[in-house]
DNA sequence: CTTATAATGATCGTCTGC
DNA sequence: GCAGACGATCATTATAAG
């Protein structure tokens, strides 16, 4: 199945070249991008092939991406040859600042030459540094070859000790990174007023230039050329495209969109991350600037099921070729729920679900809604109308009698999100239980759409890391998929949900090793090592993290990423940074 | 029968985007 | 101005365990 596009389309595809150029020069202001001494930056070389080309007017291009005048960036290359990308830049930019006004000037170092600056220009000097000073100890070399600076090398190294694990200074690295993006939230320049982590400290005025300065650059490229653009003009919050079909869906393959991605996300592995769209300003993009400033996809799960579920995902998997799994569910509710359409009163329009969260109505409800309605004969006043819809609306309710509404049952709210029946049945669980679980779930058919390219990468199966399991919605995908699961790595704190995936695991005949684990935050440097060590690494990694302090829903502690739960998302990038950094440690 | 644990029901604002 | 959101708390009631 799969979209029709065969070579042949893709080459039709990218009028707006913009788009690639300007993701692809946002990579470049990575730190992972640090070449290795050797020259050429890690490639993803799976990455979905991009344009095939002379490397020199590619180079033109890339420059060009990046707002510098086409001239300019021919005569810095001819001036320093085309394999030294990063004095090139440095041409352009003293090139972009001479010419420049006074005033200008002063307004664009600030909101631009700093930026490059600070990403690009402060970092490499030290890299020079690091081959005359630092080379004693092996260590800091390996970071800066992972991507990490040589000042954070640099002082983990001497915070931790000389002698300390590779695992335990990236886990301090990973933690410093947090502390600073943390503070980048609370406001751009009050870095005066908040305390940061001593180690920090080392210069200030760097740091507050550099906050964010990677993506201050991809928000200002976006903003040059991408019609779909999600960041506003004055703030950073990620809009929400509409519809909201992220890069495409099933019913909308007309459409190819291209991308490219910062060089630092190119897996492998591959990562996928899930969270709620609806989430506090900020929060989309705290989350995509951590994840090697990948932009999130905001898919509604209403365009693969009969029930919404707005979503973000970011993830580093190819777009195109896509296909949904066979058969397509049911889009509409009377399709998915046939047995209400008998009861289906013509003045409710609904034809499908609201998000099905992890609660229900209660019998009481259902019961005042039943009294209410047969105080009238025939069609209710509007007034009664508007009570029932509301309610049923806010509950989710279905007709299944005469005047009679009822919350989904979990098995149909199984079959909505994509799993086998009875998925969650049995094994102790309870019913309270059952719908929870399912509520804190992905939409199996969405995910699968977005894994199935991974079909025919692996054929032979894959390694898959699933952070946050739950009821294991991305083995499920992945299994309706066809992907052979070789070892899975499943770390889930409820123990009900270790259960039904572990019954599941074995009721569908794996052939391969499920491990699980309860806690994202046990799971350090040294066992992912030994683990990936054992079977080779792993091809994939999922996650979903808490989105309980995130969802609207939540009247107590929607306290944003910083929540208790929530900010488990930060173990999440600490996980998937390890496991870059133990791959590339390896390669 | 007593106690522990689980399920149920009612109530609780806010922020975002249109 | 309105609809919508992978929710939490607490009191009450039901069920299980001892």
């Amino acid at each position: 199945m799969g979209g029709n596009t065969s070579g042949v389309e893709d080459d039709n595809i990218d009028w707006d070249s913009e788009d690639e150029r300007e993701i692809e020069n946002f990579s470049l202001s990575s730190c992972s991008r640090l070449t290795v001494p050797g020259g050429e930056a890690a490639m993803g070389s799976a990455e979905v092939g991009s344009s095939a080309g002379c490397s020199n007017s590619k180079l033109l291009d890339h420059f060009v991406g990046m707002g510098f005048e086409v001239e300019m960036v021919a005569k810095a290359i001819q001036e320093h040859g085309e394999d030294n990308s990063d004095i090139i830049l440095e041409t352009l930019l003293t090139y972009s600042v001479l010419e420049e006004s006074p005033q200008e000037q002063q307004i664009e170092s600030d909101q631009f030459s700093s930026d490059y600056d600070d990403s690009f220009l402060d970092d490499f000097p030290d890299i020079d540094s690091c081959d005359n000073e630092e080379s004693t100890n092996p260590n800091i070399r390996t970071l800066v070859n992972m991507g990490y600076t040589i000042q954070e090398a640099s002082i983990a190294i001497e915070r931790c000790g000389l002698d300390s694990s590779l695992a335990e200074l990236t886990d301090f690295i990973c933690a410093a990174q947090m502390a600073k993006a943390a503070d980048a939230q609370l406001g751009e320049y009050d870095l005066e007023e908040k305390p940061r982590p001593k180690h920090l400290n080392g210069d200030c005025s760097k740091h507050k230039k550099r906050k964010g300065a990677d993506y201050e650059m991809w928000k200002r490229k976006k903003q040059a050329g991408l019609d779909r653009r999600i960041l506003t003009e004055d703030d950073e919050t990620i809009r929400l495209p509409h519809p909201m079909v992220g890069f495409g869906v099933p019913s909308e393959t007309f459409q190819t969109i291209r991308r490219t991605l910062p060089d630092t996300a190119r897996g492998p592995p591959y990562f996928y991350y899930e969270n709620v769209a609806l989430a506090p300003k900020g929060v989309w993009t705290t989350i995509s600037r951590f994840l090697y400033d990948v932009e999130p996809e905001f898919v509604d799960s209403k365009f693969f099921c009969a029930a919404a579920r707005k979503r973000g995902y970011v993830h580093n998997l190819p777009i195109n070729n896509r296909y949904p799994l066979l058969p397509l569910p049911p889009q509409t509710i009377h399709d998915a729920l046939p047995m209400t359409r008998r009861w289906w009163p013509s003045w409710d329009t609904r034809t499908q679900l609201n998000c099905l969260q992890t609660c229900i109505a209660s019998a009481k409800l259902t019961e005042r809604i039943r009294k209410a309605l047969e105080e009238s004969d025939g069609v209710p006043p509007l007034h009664i109308q508007k009570y029932v819809m509301d309610e049923c609306r806010k509950w989710n309710l279905v007709w299944v009698g005469r005047n009679k509404v009822a919350p989904l049952e979990p098995d149909e709210v199984e079959m909505l999100l994509g799993f086998p029946r009875n998925h969650t049945r049995g094994g102790g669980i309870s019913r309270t239980d059952r719908y929870k679980s399912l509520g804190n779930s992905f939409q199996v058919d969405t995910v699968a759409y977005h894994l199935s390219v991974l079909k025919d990468m692996y054929p032979g199966g894959i390694n898959l890391l699933s952070l946050f399991s739950g009821i294991g919605g991305a083995e499920v995908a992945l299994h309706r998929l066809g992907v052979p699961l070789k070892n899975v790595v499943s770390v889930e704190k409820s123990e009900v949900n270790r259960n039904i995936v572990r019954s599941w695991w074995e009721q569908t005949n794996q052939r391969g090793n499920l491990i699980d684990f309860d806690d994202v935050q046990q799971l350090d440097g040294d066992r992912l090592e030994k683990l990936m060590n054992s079977f080779g690494g792993f091809d994939l990694v999922v996650g979903g993290s808490p989105c309980n302090n995130l969802a609207g829903s939540n009247r107590h502690h929607r306290d944003g990423l910083e929540g208790k739960e929530s900010s488990l998302f930060y173990d999440y990038f600490r996980i998937l940074d390890l496991v870059k950094c133990i791959i590339t440690k390896y390669e």
